[in-house]
RNA sequence: GGAGGGAUGACAGAGCGGCCGAAUGUACCGGUCUUGAAAACCGGCGUGGGCUUGCCCACCGUGGGUUCAAAUCCCACUCCCUCCGCCA
């Protein structure tokens, strides 16, 4: 029975307050119906449980007598209880088979039920309702205006990186197609500095990690990417993987099943990995250059916690993002995702936007989510309370962040008049000092 | 890829058709003893689920099968270990 049922929302909370979930659901699009259907379907499948264990008890005592009559030689009525019992299975049989047809019918169902959105999530229908919670820009403290950019720096990054050698997107899509880019020379290097900078930035407080970037099926179903977003997922058939969108997923599963120790909580976590995205049905919007591509390289930051503690872990993640953004001078904004844009297993998340100039656009390049004891609940991961209990983690992580884009803010805020691009300082020592990436002179 | 061995509670490790949800040891938690600690002794100590809260059901890698009855027998798969081959 574990992990076949209740893998969502909590089906006990569910239960026990249908109007106050169903409330909550609608905020976010799920019909009350179709949680009325899983209720009355939760309830049948308890009652045809019932009757089905009541079969199987008398199965089991039975069949103790049958070992003790034939112990004592008495073979007649052994042979009668077995003929008994015999039947009796017949019928446990037909009454488990109704059982789980119900049980995996609603176990389908409640996979397919997103998250319960916290009360700080503003209702919307899409981005366009995301709620702006301030934003950042260089000397903002020291009451500078929000920044205005030089037309040298109005240049988008495809051109700039073209034009610089350290980008060549046509290359990357003869390999893999459009949206597969393709950096090189200090442009390559640039990617692996930002890496290092944020690891180095964090691991001390976050245990590094490399995990597999490919994951079972069972893996992306912890984490809520599968079933419901299987068309954004590459998958690969042959061997039952996939490509990992995010890191979040090996590092939810990675105490998959256990019962961790209150006192180890919370585990921290961070890891640099390839992330892989199909982004179906995003063909020709905002797509160009590296705006938005299928593989990209970023930093996720990562927290069980306690339910007390996923409030502060969520405050960390968010404020360690935005350092990264400051000590890399960037522009940028914080979005209280609406119950519109929210993802799936999460209940509230905050996106990082930077500010990119040469494009003119804020580019998403975090997400901070608190998923409460949703993924938890799905990957079994729980911890033994003071009082001897056990109770399901929270789990909280955001990017720290996606380079990809991150590189495209780069190199158009710090592009100068003659086209050179001049990088941040903090960077010069993951960049084997170089401070100016400089167009090619033949 | 080929050959062999293995998978049981926090760990070690028995059980190999029926009073086995599972011996025993260690660890852990309570208690007795002690000035205190250790030792010794006594007791407790897996996880889920259902309901009439006292009982019932499930779980001995995973999924099937045989049987009145499966940790135990059969089949398939997965993972781990050893050896051979291949290989960054």
């Amino acid at each position: 029975m574990l992990g076949r049922i209740g893998v969502m929302i909590d089906l006990v909370q569910l239960r026990r307050e249908p109007d106050i979930v169903k409330a909550a659901l609608a905020r976010r699009g799920v019909a009350p119906a179709t949680m009325d259907a899983i209720i009355a379907m939760d309830v049948e499948h308890r009652e045809l449980l019932q009757e089905a264990e009541r079969l199987r008890a008398e199965v089991k005592f039975l069949s103790r007598l049958v070992g003790e009559a034939r112990r004592d030689k008495d073979t007649e009525t052994a042979a009668t209880l077995t003929e008994k019992s015999r039947a009796l299975g017949d019928d446990e049989r037909v009454a488990t088979e109704a059982m789980e047809q119900v049980g995996t019918k609603l176990h389908e169902e409640l996979l397919m039920i997103p998250n319960v959105p916290d009360p700080a999530v503003p209702d919307g229908v899409d981005e366009s309702d995301n709620v702006e919670v301030r934003r950042w820009w260089p000397g903002m403290d020291e009451g500078r205006p929000f920044p205005e950019y030089a037309e040298y720096q109005k240049v988008p990054h495809w051109e700039a990186g073209l034009e610089l050698g350290i980008l060549d997107l046509e290359a990357g899509a003869r390999i893999a197609g459009s949206m597969f880019p393709l950096f090189r020379g200090a442009g390559s290097r640039l990617i692996r500095a930002l890496s290092a900078f944020s690891l180095d930035r964090n691991a001390g407080d976050y245990e590094e990690i490399h995990p597999p970037t490919f994951a079972l099926t069972a893996t992306m179903m912890s984490t809520g990417h599968l079933p419901k977003s299987v068309d954004d997922m590459y998958g690969m058939e042959r061997d039952g993987l996939w490509a990992i969108p995010t890191a979040e997923v090996p590092l939810t599963s990675m105490h998959a099943g256990e019962i961790l120790d209150e006192a180890s909580l919370p585990i921290r976590l961070c890891a640099e990995t390839a992330c892989f995205r199909r982004e179906a049905g995003a063909a020709g919007r905002d797509t160009r250059g590296v705006l938005r591509v299928h593989e990209f390289d970023k930093v996720e930051l990562f927290a069980y916690c306690t339910p007390e503690q996923g409030s502060s872990a969520f405050d960390d993640i968010l404020a360690r993002a935005e350092g990264v953004l400051q000590a890399l001078g960037l522009t940028y904004r914080l979005l209280n995702l609406c119950t519109g844009d929210l993802g799936t297993s999460s209940a509230r998340t905050i996106d990082l936007e930077v500010f990119s100039p040469g494009v003119d656009r804020w580019l998403e390049v975090s997400s901070v989510s608190w998923f409460r004891d949703y993924q938890a609940r799905r990957a079994q991961v729980r911890y033994r309370t003071s009082e001897g209990t056990t109770a399901l983690v929270h789990t909280v992580n955001g990017s720290a962040l996606g380079w990809a884009r991150v590189w495209a803010a780069l190199i158009e805020t710090y592009r100068q008049e003659d086209g050179s691009v001049v990088l941040p300082e903090v960077l010069a020592p993951y960049m084997g000092e170089l401070r100016t990436i400089r167009p090619k002179t033949s």
